[in-house]
DNA sequence: AATGAATGAGAGTTCATTCAT
DNA sequence: GATGAATGAACTCTCATTCAT
């Protein structure tokens, strides 16, 4: 069953009304919400930066998103959707399994790439409507995992995945490579940058045991 | 040539007498600022907080610490030295590498269990001294990659490590995976959020290439 | 050449855009300010205070003002140049120079009494923007200082002041006097604490010197 | 009758046992706290700084002064009884009048320019202990004053000064002109900076009325 | 519908004063 | 008697949010 914004939504009740959710200004307004939390912390951007940047009034905001946090929230959930609908797609396609592997990977880079403030979020959660806000945003996280992991299982059912580690766990371990790859390997030559490297190495340690399985 | 904490904190300048750094007051201070930073965010945090939670006036902390800033840093910098130093004396020992690269792991695991503030801190830099605190920061992740790596060198000479991947990306590679383990498997089973497991799975992938290397 | 308010701002810099400078919000809270400021010392006002007796919220003086500082320099400033201008005018008129000087006088001690802020100003700079300010300040000091003088000088052209001190000195004895005859004969008898004593006891004592000059 | 210290101080009754008002600790501390006060603004000198400037701890300074407040107008009233009682010394001597005048003036500047902070508190009162405070300062200015009150009267009866005006408002003025002396003519040449020429200056204006009277 | 002036709760920080040592 | 570590009330200033226009 897949679960779509519409349905993690729900946990934080945003109050403002459905038909202003995605329209243009609401987009224009994100879009810019995003170009200034990718570079700045939660905190330290303000609304009046994020209607400058948008180049609206600052009650405009407010008719759009009910607060800071939801637009924060939705700006940074903005295309989750699609990036989970891609994975999904790849894990149903019939190329080899590496290549579907590195399409998904490749998704999932240039996702957190255009999109930093993701990877922060993932693992620090900045809203003060912690209860709401930390489900709904875990909800997401796994919907990604979960994605990935199903493109590992047909690998798996392929004989290319080793079985004896949930794909779930699986997913989480290559999600953490890329991760790391991405953030913290900027000093790095550009050839350990690369997504096929990640790739190689995960595959490595992934791939089916020759001989014992880990216990 | 080993990079103390002294070096660093050159880098933000601290405006406190420096008997006073360590002093057992500043250290409950500390203890209770981690507790806090541990649970939530940077700017969630109040001095009052911290006060009501360390059980001092709101001018003690100030005595010990020159600003809020001051203080997350220190909290979340204190016991790194003690980390590197007990990396470094790993790298050292006589024993299997493998038991060698275990407690290296454990070493850095308990550490970041024991201040998961760390973790967050190592990818989101909420402080506003912008320039000078991630200067002195990413100075600090250097150090504990740059330990690890040790670890790993030594292993690579004794051939149970591949040799075609730097052993800084490696490091990098390692810390990932120790991190996906503490932070996003709280739902896998028990098994596999175990340091053997992830050792066993960094090997597999970092061990030395049976036939070819990458490119 | 004269020198306008705006000049003198620039020395420390205002940061808050011109159209706002002079609005009637801006002049509301200034007089408030200039009540609050005339009964006690700088540190002893809170912004509190100044919000309460202007009838605004405590986020609306910072809309105006960029700082306390601010507000207190710009409120202390205010009127300033009229004074000055008077003054010059003053000076270029046909009338009888004791005519011209008793409304000169007027000028300065009107403009003293609806401020007596300015005259602790005058002497005690309280800002803690020393630097820029005190240099701001006696800029100010001096312009009506020389703007007196001016006064004095046609006075002197006609015969009517001595020669042999020179009119920034006269200036300065005469703004003396009635600042003290401002702020310190209040037990007074109202003939004492009127300008044209003031005057007449100035005259005597700058008027020509019948025999011999001072060296 | 002579007003001196002892009497105003019950004003606002010192909480400090009156062996220890002028133990030589006290005097030390005072002298520390004038350095401070002549530089800086009340507001601006700390407990911290005068403790410092003392050498002597914290705690100390209260068991001499009963607070803050204490400590300032203690510190900027010591020396006036003695100032007073040389005044009336010069009044009753049997030297010629302008020389004892001369010699009055002088003392003034000289305590003045020893102790500028007096003439800023004698027109801005920085304490918030208003009431009681302001009282007892502007007892202690009347008593200056007056003292130099009694210096022109007995010119005034030596025919010197003229009669039309009270001497209370001659000293005044003449206090108010040795104040502009000392603070405002900082940049006038040397000459008008001497006592001599205020005083001449002055008597020209207080001096006997040749023909009329004011009224 | 859109604006941005106004708001005020709440943040970080200072410093006069106290009191255990 | 002297100290200075500890205190907390009070300060200035910020910024998310509202609402009259």
């Amino acid at each position: 069953m897949e679960l779509t914004s519409q349905f993690y939504y729900s946990l934080w009740e945003p109050k403002v009304r459905n038909e202003l959710k995605e329209s243009p200004k609401a987009i224009q307004i994100m879009q810019a919400a995003e170009r200034l939390f990718a570079g700045g912390r939660f905190h330290e951007i303000t609304m009046e930066d994020v209607c400058r940047c948008a180049g609206v009034g600052k009650g405009t905001i407010y008719r759009y998103f009910s607060d800071k946090d939801d637009l924060f929230i939705r700006t940074a959930v903005r295309g989750i959707d699609e990036l989970v609908s891609q994975l999904k797609s790849h894990a149903g396609e019939k190329r080899p399994f590496e290549s579907r592997l590195l399409d998904a990977c490749r998704s999932v880079c240039s996702f957190f790439k255009s999109r930093r403030l993701i990877l922060h979020m993932m693992q620090s959660q900045n809203s003060h409507k912690r209860s709401a806000f930390c489900a709904g945003w875990s909800q997401y996280r796994k919907s990604i995992v979960s994605a990935l992991a199903d493109v590992l299982s047909a690998g798996s059912a392929e004989g290319m995945i080793r079985k004896d580690v949930p794909s779930n766990v699986l997913s989480n371990l290559l999600l953490g490579l890329l991760r790391t790859t991405a953030r913290d390997l900027t000093d790095a030559a550009e050839t350990f940058r690369r997504t096929e490297f990640v790739i190689e190495f995960f595959l490595r340690a992934a791939g089916p045991a020759p001989d014992k399985e880990f216990s």
